[in-house]
RNA sequence: CGGGACGUGGCGCAGCCUGGUAGCGCACAUGCUUGGGGUGCAUGGGGUCGGCGGUUCAAAUCCGCCCGUCCCGACCA
């Protein structure tokens, strides 16, 4: 085919238009697609399957943490969103409300959770009334939604899925002990399953979340130098507790409030998924939590079928034995190039091509996806080379994404200069703050640019420099970005 | 929700300015061919032009309103 024909079938360059980029990759690797209701999509198979990784890698860590999986109301009467002052106020401009049940106008509206503190609240007002109850350690996987204005596959759908943890504890310490276990607990996720780096630490003030005393959160950096979310940690406090009567008797008989945390991650780290690890081919899956690890794809010439098919069959069934997802595509309607293509943009990361002369030489080629690379091993090697180039492949990805964030952390201590990295470079800007609401609002205004984190780690975060933007005391140094 | 662009078979687009009832590439179906980076040829099916309304003998084309998508902002996981 003609190389000018062939670009009809390529996705647009990240480079050229990323947006574009990021929605041709979705639809073409079949992750979602589009629904007629405005912001709702339906996450397809493969998209889906990504997802139940994702979910099978948390909630083994969430429950080797301590925590049990429940499951709330996906309905919040508005009188229980209403107990708690901040968080009504966060949240409602964008409830979706049921207002009607069959023919019977409801007495009292029910909103569609935006997020379950309130009903989960009311529930262990409840259950909790002894410190031999606590500490109370529940995660529940749901779907949200949440009325957005403007809406991307993923990164910010009307309805999307989580989980969301809710705890109780009987002391301050215990609580704060617990949001930032979970944050540590999302880090290593995230770098561990999505081979996705992240800047953890606390937000400021107005970025918290509603009802929240403070919020914790993980930054990861898109490949167009963006910022995105990937998960949050909330301690609290006794918000909830005082809104929703959460008592209990504790060690010295005395009535107390109990402690609280809540933190989620969302399918919109598929999105990070897409945006971090993608190139012009398409998709690039860490094995990890990759759906398909490992694509035979079997050379058909000649008598394929009765030379080719059955070494590349066995193949496959070695691989699948070793406990690897492994398949074969033996279709005859598409052509091998087809199936490379195709693969590349789906992101399986390890393709195994086995054409006749490899069966008479009894050895197949093995192409990563990462790299492109290509590499000829004996058949009966196969076992133990392919979880070794896996692991090479989910290595070589977190190291690239390493790299790429490590390189777009610049310092600016003025203004001139911050606004020149966001302007030309982008990607995180660590500068000195003075901790004021209004000169962080400023800076959004200013520059579109927000406070993604602040480190936790005081040598990190503490600074004896004037405030970048205003010259007042700087109280911290803050990881400022664009974000989505 | 404000500013901009767009909406024509499944996807990507042309036609619209200068109204006359729809065309191309890909995809799909069938057959042959080919097969180590999206094979080639032939035949065929599928759209009334985002929706509603208006102007007109006649609207994809002109006008109005609405809806949706994308981009840039305000809001957010």
């Amino acid at each position: 085919m003609k190389d000018a024909e062939r670009q009809v079938k390529r996705i647009t360059a990240k480079s050229d238009d990323f947006s574009k980029w990021y929605v041709e990759i979705v639809q073409k690797a079949e992750l979602a697609d589009y629904t007629p209701m405005k912001g709702m999509m339906v996450i397809r198979p493969h998209g889906y399957a990504v997802w139940e990784n994702i979910q099978k890698g948390l909630d083994l860590r969430i429950k080797a943490a301590g925590h049990v999986n429940a499951y709330f109301p996906l309905f919040i009467p508005e009188s229980f969103l209403k107990k708690e002052a901040e968080h009504v106020q966060g949240f409602s401009p964008e409830v979706a409300w049921v207002t009607v049940g069959g023919k019977e106008e409801l007495e009292e509206r029910l909103a569609v959770r935006p997020t379950s503190e309130a009903i989960i609240g009311h529930m262990y007002a409840k259950w909790i009334k002894s410190w031999r109850d606590l500490p109370v350690l529940i995660n529940q996987w749901a779907n949200i939604v949440r009325w957005e204005k403007v809406t991307r596959p993923f990164l910010r759908t009307t309805e999307f899925l989580w989980q969301e943890g809710h705890t109780c504890h009987e002391t301050a310490e215990e609580g704060e002990a617990e949001t930032l276990a979970i944050l540590e607990l999302y880090r290593e996720f995230c770098e561990t399953e999505l081979a996705i780096p992240v800047l953890t630490g606390r937000k400021s003030l107005s970025e918290k979340f509603a009802g929240a005393s403070m919020t914790y959160a993980l930054e990861a950096l898109m490949s167009d130098g963006k910022a995105l979310q990937m998960g949050t940690s909330h301690n609290l406090g006794q918000h909830f507790s005082k809104a929703f009567d959460i008592k209990f008797e504790d060690r010295n008989q005395t009535l107390q409030y109990v402690w609280q945390t809540s933190w989620g991650m969302t399918t919109r780290t598929i999105g990070a998924l897409i945006m971090v690890h993608g190139d012009d081919s398409g998709l690039r899956f860490p094995p990890r939590i990759a759906p398909v690890q490992v694509m035979v794809v079997p050379i058909s010439i000649g008598d394929w079928k009765e030379t080719v098919l059955p070494a590349a069959a066995a193949a496959v069934e070695g691989l699948r034995q070793a406990g690897l997802r492994a398949a074969i595509d033996a279709r005859e309607e598409s052509t091998p190039g087809w199936k490379f293509s195709e693969y590349e943009m789906r992101g399986v990361p390890l393709r195994i091509e086995i054409g006749p002369r490899d069966v008479k030489a009894g050895q197949a080629v093995l192409v990563r996806r990462d790299t492109k690379a290509k590499e000829t091993v004996p058949l009966a090697s196969l076992g133990a080379r392919v979880p070794a180039l896996l692991d090479e492949i989910q290595a070589g990805l977190l190291a690239q994404a390493r790299a790429f964030l490590e390189a777009n952390i610049r310092e600016a201590d003025d203004y001139a200069r911050f606004k020149d990295i966001l302007e030309n470079q982008r990607g995180f800007v660590r500068a000195p703050w003075c901790g004021d609401e209004a000169c962080e609002a400023r800076i959004k205004t200013e520059t579109m640019a927000t406070i993604r984190v602040i480190p936790l780690d005081d040598r990190q975060a503490l600074t004896d420099k004037p405030c970048m933007a205003c010259g007042a005391k700087g109280q911290a140094l803050a990881y400022f970005a664009r974000s989505y």
